[in-house]
DNA sequence: TTTAATTGTAACCATATCAGTTACTTATAC
DNA sequence: GTATAAGTAACTGATATGGTTACAATTAAA
């Protein structure tokens, strides 16, 4: 892939702030994850709009969790920095009228892609913030 | 998306196998995934190489299941074109070695991938590409 | 034995996405 | 007022992908 590593980026980053608890600028954070402050605040961004952080801006500014650490799981975070793209996509070719297989392969190969997507969303989110930091 | 559709495409191609029954060209193929025909001969390199189906070189040629349909997964599918790569990647940033949890939250996490990993193929490979066909 | 059809590949292209970077605006504490 | 930090837009380089063209290797059939 021209992989998506924002989700484990943001774990990282999720991770640091439940570990040392104290606020963190986009710059201190950008130190442990190895990477420019603006890709962290990018990511920031996403869990900011999802709630799951709180943002102060200006000087003295920096990041924290909106919430307890126990109460923010891994699919919080996923969802968060992947909106709702699916894991697997379909190709998007048009159909081919005339073939039954084209028309209707899509539509039952994607009951079952929620299906498998969903038991691996339920798996995400039985891990906390707090199960990972607990771990470090 | 860059996003990887070769496994809805070969899905669409291993039903359109088990629904004719009959040995289908990469040109018939590519007529009912509406692609080229060298994009099908690759997805079906993978397939081959994984021995999910029969290729037959020369004059009069084509591809065929290898087995029967109800003894074909989804997990299978997925497995021949995808290899070994992971649904969700991780960032593969050097480690911050005075972070803590730069040093330890990428283990802990492909732990807990690996598991949600797990549980997503076990969905697949409940799916035969009999029940596709069955659907169709 | 020639011809036509078909797989198997290599090479190339256009497009899309991503992480990273630079630079600037906005907001806030001191 | 000044320094600091978030927010954001714009650009870059690297990489992956689907698609395309071209051609070699293989095989059935004429």
């Amino acid at each position: 892939m021209t992989s998506n590593t924002r989700f484990s980026m943001a774990v990282h980053i999720m991770t640091t702030l439940a570990y040392l608890k104290t606020k963190q600028s986009s710059g201190e954070l950008a130190k442990t994850v190895r990477t420019n402050p603006v890709v962290v605040r990018r990511i920031l961004g996403d869990l900011n709009q999802a709630g799951l952080i709180h943002a102060e801006r200006g000087k003295n500014g920096g990041f924290s969790l909106a919430r307890v650490a126990s109460a923010i799981s891994l699919f919080d975070v996923y969802r968060a920095v992947t909106g709702d793209e699916e894991l697997v996509q379909l190709h998007d070719n048009p159909e081919n009228r005339i073939c039954p297989v084209s028309c209707k392969v899509r539509g039952v190969l994607l009951k079952h892609l929620d299906k498998a997507q969903s038991v691996y969303e339920r798996e995400l989110e039985k891990v906390t913030l707090a199960d990972l930091e607990k771990a470090m």
